[in-house]
DNA sequence: TTGTATACTTACCTACTAGTAAGTATACTC
DNA sequence: GAGTATACTTACTAGTAGGTAAGTATACAA
């Protein structure tokens, strides 16, 4: 096989295990028996955990770059649709049985994690904040969305709701999640 | 040592470990050195690592139920020092550094709980639901609370929003939960 | 045709995991 | 004082973890 596609494909691997297990549950073995090769060739596209750890959250925070761009230029004056487009990311983790969005596991499992990894997922928390904090604004702006305080504080107070509820789901049952996205709207009396 | 003092400390450790590193990072190794026994001794308490885990999940179900009715009878009809109170909970493990609310830590670690285990964290959210549920109801009825939706549904966001702002803040700086919390009150308009 | 880099496999290592069976010192009971 | 239950220790097992050194089949280049 391909250089490139071996090391996508234990990316790939890498991206739902760590969805269902977390980074400490994850383990060489259980990706090389997915991929249908030895161990060893793990170690060699990522040759201790924390390179393959560190470059799973990059590709995350790259994919989210992605679709946050890709949705600002499509909805970038709507702030309703950009706030359903958020809403809808831990969504597609917990549509997959037993599985949740991989922020808050991380953060979990933050005495486990390489530095590198650790100061990655900042990053990304940090991305989804600021992304979020533009929604508001514009939502608050055109009058489609309403909240007390700073939009800054707002963000921050949402994403731990989505953190919370992504977790709460995978661990309960999957309504939970949809649940409190239809309490997020009614708080920002958004009519839908 | 008596028996109870040693099953005592054992539970003990277990809980300061598990705030730190989780069910599954949690070894017997660990407790019984800190425990100054070996790994045997902590066998002979809790033959098998699920007695523990579970054991550990009743203590924490007893012990919220304590506070729970101490509040209750010390401020059954004042809401918003019972919400002070709730919130104080996440906040008392976050307190420490590295450790953060078990319930979050738990529902990340969903997949490598004992049934027993994740039977006993479900009654858990669902008891501090039902108690949020109420203190939500009598601020309404009092008019110190104010959301929109039903009392129920409201809780459910909000404990989402605590577990969520309890594992950020642990991954990342104190301080975030102080913010969310400063917003859940805005939010609520609640003047303080 | 030979040489070389690539993409692995084979075989191993050390450390740690939960768990167990058998032995032992102490304390209490009759 | 003898017997017995308690609260452990000693010594071990099988399984898994991440990681490594050395070997090898294949593809491509000179």
């Amino acid at each position: 096989m391909n250089k490139q596609d071996t090391r996508q494909a234990i990316l790939d691997i890498t991206a739902e295990l760590i969805q269902e297990l977390g980074y400490k549950g994850l383990s060489y073995k259980h990706i090389s028996e997915r991929l249908g090769v030895k161990n060893a060739a793990i170690h060699y596209y990522f040759p201790a955990k924390a390179d393959l750890g560190s470059a799973y959250v990059e590709q995350m925070i790259v994919q989210f770059e992605q679709y946050r761009d890709h949705l600002n230029s499509k909805y970038g004056d709507q702030p309703v649709r950009l706030l359903n487009g958020l809403t809808a990311i831990p969504r597609s983790f917990i549509s997959k049985q037993g599985m949740s969005c991989p922020l808050g596991t991380l953060d979990a499992e933050r005495n486990f994690l390489p530095e590198s990894m650790l100061l990655a997922s900042r990053q990304l928390s940090r991305l989804l904040c600021e992304w979020l904090t533009e929604i508001l604004e514009k939502g608050q702006k055109q009058q489609l969305m309403h909240f007390s305080g700073v939009a800054n504080n707002k963000a921050l107070a949402i994403l731990s709701m989505l953190q919370g509820a992504s977790l709460m789901a995978s661990a309960n049952q999957a309504q939970i999640y949809e649940d409190v996205i239809e309490q997020l709207f009614l708080d920002l009396a958004i009519k839908s």
